[in-house]
This record gives structure tokens, C-alpha cells and sequence, in this order.
DNA sequence: AGCACGCCGACT
DNA sequence: GTCGGCGTGCTC
């Protein structure tokens, strides 16, 4: 008699057992689907992690009621990286098997329509298959350069950097580079965050690669998701796949290159749901399952992987010529203290933005004006010289709470009381700051009524298309000026774009995050590079009450060594990455004083192990999600330590916490390096 | 995550 | 007397 171990997709923190009938013990392996009965209504559909011949110990065993497939629909490798992930991220295999396979989640006979629907569209798609002439254009000579250096850097590193300044045509390189692996029979995964893979992007390698290329995007459907996937299980997958974090999780069968653009991204970080996995970490271990290649390529390094390129661990190149040598654009600081007192500001331009504005729409071009809002995290700034009030213990801004009139640190919890004056100047003076995208709109309409604008944030992206549009209608100069957050910092080549208004670089820089600095970096060195492109250098007015300060100075400069030097100090300091890894321990409950003591008792817990290495417990910003109260206790272990005996000692609390009565209703789960 | 089981208030 | 509220605890 036979029996599986399998995964089901559920948070279950063990395999079920099931017994395999007669007629399927020569076919079922490791890795394929099973439908199996769960409960006394539910069917599963769920993936073989083990079969062997030991009778679990429990009174009813249940026998599997369809194989679904004869050939593994996760390979071995997979499967492996499958249990890194959950492992690293301390998560249930059943989660990683949620976020690994598409549509695994559909009752099983919904499934099968969907197959068939599939089949269907397939055949249709193979009718369009077209001969793979391969059109390179040529590289530039610094672009040459950095390519030969890159394949040379191969040579003696596993991984490389490509630290290339905006516009440098970084892309152009990974093209020469992903003809060259699959020249070489090698597979290739082209990583981009969510947000910069636009048709822009698909279409220039599509016009190179054709139907070598595979696109795996989240806002596909779950049948056009399946397809990719069940393509690269087959024997022709394509050899090139672009795609986002997900992409990871396709099954590769000769993996030689792993390209991570725009490596610095926080999106590549998953929130919510579990797995909490980074893509270019996890691609990382992807790459090193198959002996492969990784290129991390980015105008602004994460402070990680310039750290390991400064230890060697990585290899390094750099790329500091701008493509057809278009000059940076020239950032302009606004001191907005100055500003205000001599009264030179309408709403949230300055005079020197408004006359910039004037000037570019008179001349037919177009204006992007940055605004990034993020609606809770408030923070008080000396209306007179800018002083934000930071946490002494954490080294991150204080975020100040209208109900109790109180500034909380949101990494260790500490509360402090607001200050009866500014230690830097005395004044008495403090302001709650806070400006969203849409006042900006209405003041721009305010002050140039004829000019027509376009908004692009979280609100007015819904869809994919929406964000496309958006895109489009500016490309094709249907908006004179276009106001957004993030978004429109990513990757977006407008030719006819002269100024960039960035209207308060100090949102950014008092995030109440231990890198608020060098994202503040990323961020406005993204924007700065939306300027000017193709016709004559751009420029940025860059609006603050910190016009002296060193990170200012650094991003004006575009002084990447210096912000990183003077920082990584403050992260050895304060103990933080790279220096440290961080996991974030989340408590919920829906009774929230409960959940007080019950986050105070684990913290003394994690105490008693981990000494001063342990931060709170915290109410988080977003302290209560639907009925739920959340408390977070920050955890910063030292590099080098042994990760495996780190999750021990929190599963160990972790169980210790649920066995106690009082803690029923309590869930508690890792964000392990928290973004 | 669901779904059933179980122990308390409004209702025929 | 029962119907049903949702709190708690299994599910191989």
C-alpha cells in the first residue's frame, strides 16, 4: 500500500496523508496534481510532495480521488525553491504553492473547463508562429564596453552589478546579452517590476525575440497565466521569458540567465499574502539551482547589492555615458523656508516653478510634477527651519498621532511627548504636513487654466489599460502636464518632457523608514531622469525646507558614493541592513487590549532569547485591518547568523504563544526583510 | 481557509 | 420549546 504527502492550498503547517489507490501507484510522482477530499464537503486540488509506503498514525486515511497528471506539473527544482521559500520566509508550503501555480486554487472541475479552453487557444496561437530572425541593433561604444566587462565578470562572478546611470540604454545591453544565452541553448528570465512593464518594454523585445519571448504579468488572466506555465512545462517552452516577481515561480528547465532590472524596487518585495518573498532574492537562489548567470541591473543600487559588489561578492560594471551623450538634467533646489516667509508661493509651487511651468507650456512642452502621498504616515516639521523629530533609538522619523497628540516611533513603539520647542531653532511653531495629488491638480488647474492635465496614482491605474492610457494620451501630448507619485517615475521615455517638478522632497526623505534616505535617493534620481531626454537637457526644480542638508546636496550632485558612504554608517550604527537582517513578527486579534498583553508576553519572550535584538511590540500606522488589531516586534539579527536556529527559536515562542487559552483567536505570521 | 459543532438569546 | 447567532477547532 501506497501514500502521499501532499500540499494542500491552505496555511496548513504540515503535508496530509493520503492513500494512493491500486490503479495509480505506477503514475503519481512527486510534484504532480492530485484531487483529494478535505473535510466533509471540500475537494482540493493538491501537489505530491512524497510518496512511500509508511501508514501514518491517524484513524481515517483518505484515498486520493484523481490524478491529474502522469508528468510532475512542478519540476524537482521547483519544488526545492518551493521549500527555500518557505523556509526563508517562514510561510506554509501551501502558500508558496498558492503564489507558485496559477489557478490551482479553482474547485477541480472548473479546472478542467478552463484546460480545455486552453487547449483550444493554444493551437490557435501555434498557427501564428513566425521565423526567429533576430534584428540587434548595434550597441554604442560605452554600451560595448559595459557588455564585454559584464561577460568577462561572468566569468569569476555568479552574479554582477550593472550600475548604469538613466538613459544609459541599459536595456540594449540586456538585449545583446539575452541573444547571446539563447545563441547558447540557455533559457533566459527578464525581471521588471510590476509597474515598469509596460507594452513599451514587450514590444522592443518582441520585435528582437518574437515568439521565443514569453510575457508573465499579474494582470493577466488566470487562463493566459496557466498557458505560460503549462508552455514552459512542455517540450518547446520559450526560451525567453519577461515577466514580474511572479515569474519566478515558472518552471525553467535550462536556466542560464536571470536578468533583474531596476534591482533597487521595492516592489519586488511582496506584502500580503504570504510568501513574503523578494524576486531578486529569491531569483538569486533560482539562478544558483541552475548554475546560472544573474545581472542586477539599476541607476541607483539597493544598498544590498552594492555592499556585496564592494565585498566582491559580486561582480561590478558600471555605465556612466547617457546614450547619444544627452546630458543629466540640471536639478534646481527651491528652499521653500525662503519661500514662505517672503511669501513667494502659490498653494504648493514656488515662483520659480510656476515661471518654469509658464515657460515650457509657452514653448509647446511638457511638465511632470512629482507628488508622493502616503495618507498615515504624518509627521510634524518646525514650521520655521524643517526639523522632524526622529526616534533616538531607531534613527527613523516620528510619526505624529492627532487623537493623542503624541509622536510614536512605529519600529520600536517608543511614544514622546511633542516637544514645547524646536531644539534646532527654538521656535514654538510646529505644522502637520500632507498634500495629495489631487489638491496639486486643482491648484495647477488654479493657476494654468488653459494647460490640460493628467493624474497617474493608485486612484486613476486601477486597470491595466488606465495606466497605458495614461501613458499614451501624455506620450501623444493630450495633456500638457502630467501630476503623479511613484508611478511616474518608472521607466517612462517622454521625449518632450523639459521640467520636473518635484513639490516636497521632505514627504519622502521623513518616511518613517530606517532608508528613507537612500529611497528618497532612488526616487528623485528616477524622477530627475524623466527630464530631457532625446532633444536637450531637462530640468528639475526640486522643492524643501532641507536645502542644506547632506542628502539634498547628494541627490543634486547625484552623488550616489557619498549618500551611501555617510549612510551605511548609520546603518552600522543603528544596526540595520546590510548589516543586519530584519524579521518583522505580526500579531492580530480582534480584541485589541488582549492583543496588547498578548504582543507584550511574546516580546518578553523573544527577549529572554534574543536580548536587545528585539524592537517593541508597535502599533503600526494601519493598526487594525477589517475586524483585526495588529502589533508588530521587530527583530534585527546579525548577518552570518544561522538563520535555521533563528526560525526555530520563533516557531518554538510561536507555538508556546498559541498553546495558551488566553491567546485563542490569535494569528501571528514573519515578514522576513520587511521593505 | 472553510465548515461543523456547540452553547446562548428571540421567536412561533 | 426551537431557530440561529458566530466563537472555536479540526481537516489526512
Amino acid at each position: 500500500m501506497l501514500f502521499a504527502d501532499v500540499i494542500l492550498p491552505l496555511p496548513l503547517h504540515d503535508t496530509f496523508t493520503y492513500e494512493v489507490p491500486p490503479e495509480m501507484e505506477s503514475d503519481i510522482k512527486r510534484g504532480c496534481r492530485v484531487v483529494v477530499p478535505f473535510g466533509t464537503k471540500k475537494i482540493y486540488t493538491a501537489i505530491v510532495m512524497k510518496v512511500h509506503g509508511e501508514r501514518p498514525d491517524f484513524d481515517v486515511i483518505k484515498p486520493i480521488k484523481e490524478l491529474l497528471e502522469t508528468t510532475p506539473i512542478a519540476t524537482e527544482k521547483q519544488l526545492q525553491f518551493w521549500e527555500w521559500i518557505s523556509k526563508y520566509y517562514i510561510c506554509s508550503m501551501g502558500d508558496v504553492y498558492k503564489a507558485a501555480i496559477p489557478g490551482s486554487l479553482k474547485p477541480k472541475d472548473e479546472q478542467a473547463i478552463r484546460e480545455k479552453n486552453r487547449r483550444r487557444k493554444n493551437i490557435l496561437g501555434d498557427a501564428f508562429l513566425s521565423d526567429d530572425i533576430t534584428c540587434l541593433s548595434p550597441l554604442s561604444e560605452a554600451q560595448g564596453k559595459a557588455y564585454d566587462e559584464i561577460c568577462t565578470s561572468f566569468e569569476t562572478h555568479k552574479t554582477t552589478l550593472l550600475h548604469g546611470v538613466t538613459s544609459s540604454g541599459k536595456t540594449e545591453i540586456y538585449i545583446h546579452l539575452i541573444d547571446k544565452y539563447l545563441k547558447e541553448g540557455k533559457q533566459v528570465l527578464y525581471l521588471l517590476p510590476e509597474i515598469a512593464l509596460t507594452t513599451q518594454i514587450t514590444e522592443r523585445l518582441e520585435r528582437v525575440f518574437h515568439d521565443r519571448m514569453g510575457v508573465y504579468h499579474s494582470k493577466f488572466t488566470d487562463a493566459q497565466r496557466v498557458a505560460v506555465y503549462q508552455k514552459q512545462l512542455s517540450d518547446e517552452p520559450f526560451q525567453l521569458i519577461l515577466g514580474v516577481r511572479s515569474s519566478v515561480f515558472l518552471p525553467f528547465n535550462n536556466l542560464g540567465l536571470v536578468i533583474v532590472d531596476e534591482e533597487h524596487e521595492t516592489s519586488y518585495k511582496q506584502q500580503d499574502p504570504a510568501p513574503r518573498y523578494h524576486a531578486r532574492n529569491a531569483a538569486l537562489v533560482l539562478a544558483n539551482m541552475f548554475g546560472a548567470h544573474t545581472l542586477l541591473g539599476t541607476a541607483t543600487p539597493s544598498f544590498e547589492v552594492y555592499h556585496a559588489a564592494r565585498k566582491d561578492r559580486y561582480g561590478y560594471v558600471q555605465l556612466n555615458q547617457r546614450y547619444k551623450d544627452i546630458q543629466l538634467p540640471t536639478i534646481q533646489i527651491v528652499d521653500l523656508k525662503e519661500a514662505r516667509s517672503k511669501r513667494k508661493m502659490k498653494g504648493a509651487f514656488s515662483f520659480e516653478l510656476i515661471d518654469a511651468i509658464r515657460e515650457a507650456l509657452e514653448n509647446k512642452e511638457q511638465v511632470i510634477l512629482f507628488q508622493n502621498r502616503r495618507g498615515y504616515s504624518n509627521f510634524i516639521e518646525c514650521k520655521n527651519c524643517g526639523w522632524v523629530p526622529r526616534c533616538e533609538h531607531c534613527d527613523v522619523s516620528l510619526t505624529y498621532h492627532k487623537k493623542t497628540d503624541q509622536l510614536t516611533c512605529h519600529y520600536c513603539g517608543y511614544t514622546y511627548k511633542l516637544p514645547e520647542k524646536c531644539p534646532a531653532c527654538e521656535e514654538k511653531h510646529f505644522a502637520n504636513k500632507g498634500l495629495g495629488t489631487e489638491k496639486v491638480e486643482d491648484q495647477i488647474k488654479d493657476i494654468f487654466p488653459e494647460a490640460t492635465t493628467l493624474r497617474m496614482d493608485l486612484d486613476t491605474t486601477r486597470s491595466r489599460t488606465s495606466y497605458e492610457n495614461i501613458i499614451n494620451e501624455f506620450a501623444d501630448h493630450k495633456a500638457d502636464i502630467l501630476i503623479g507619485t511613484q508611478m511616474v517615475t518608472k521607466g517612462l521615455d517622454f521625449d518632450n518632457v523639459s521640467i520636473v517638478g518635484i513639490l516636497d522632497a521632505d514627504h519622502l526623505l521623513h518616511q518613517p523608514d530606517f532608508r528613507s534616505y537612500e529611497r528618497t535617493f532612488h526616487t528623485l534620481s528616477q524622477v530627475a531622469g524623466r527630464a530631457g531626454r532625446k532633444h536637450r537637457q531637462g530640468k528639475v526644480f526640486l522643492q524643501t525646507r532641507n536645502a542644506d542638508s547632506d542628502i539634498i546636496q547628494q541627490i543634486v550632485n547625484n552623488d550616489y558614493w557619498g549618500m551611501f558612504f555617510q549612510q551605511m554608517t548609520e546603518r552600522k550604527d543603528f544596526h540595520y541592513p546590510p548589516f543586519y537582517r530584519l524579521i518583522d513578527v505580526y500579531l492580530r486579534h480582534r480584541d485589541n487590549q488582549l492583543l496588547g498583553h498578548l504582543a507584550d508576553d511574546m516580546a518578553e519572550r523573544l527577549r529572554n532569547v534574543f536580548g536587545n535584538r528585539v524592537l517593541g511590540p508597535d502599533c503600526p500606522p494601519v493598526s487594525r485591518i477589517q475586524s483585526l488589531y495588529i502589533r508588530k516586534i521587530m527583530i534585527k539579527i546579525e548577518h552570518g547568523a544561522s538563520i535555521e536556529k533563528v526560525r526555530n527559536v520563533l516557531t518554538a515562542i510561536q507555538n508556546q504563544m498559541l498553546e495558551q487559552t488566553v491567546a485563542h483567536g490569535l494569528t501571528i505570521h514573519y515578514d522576513v526583510d520587511p521593505m
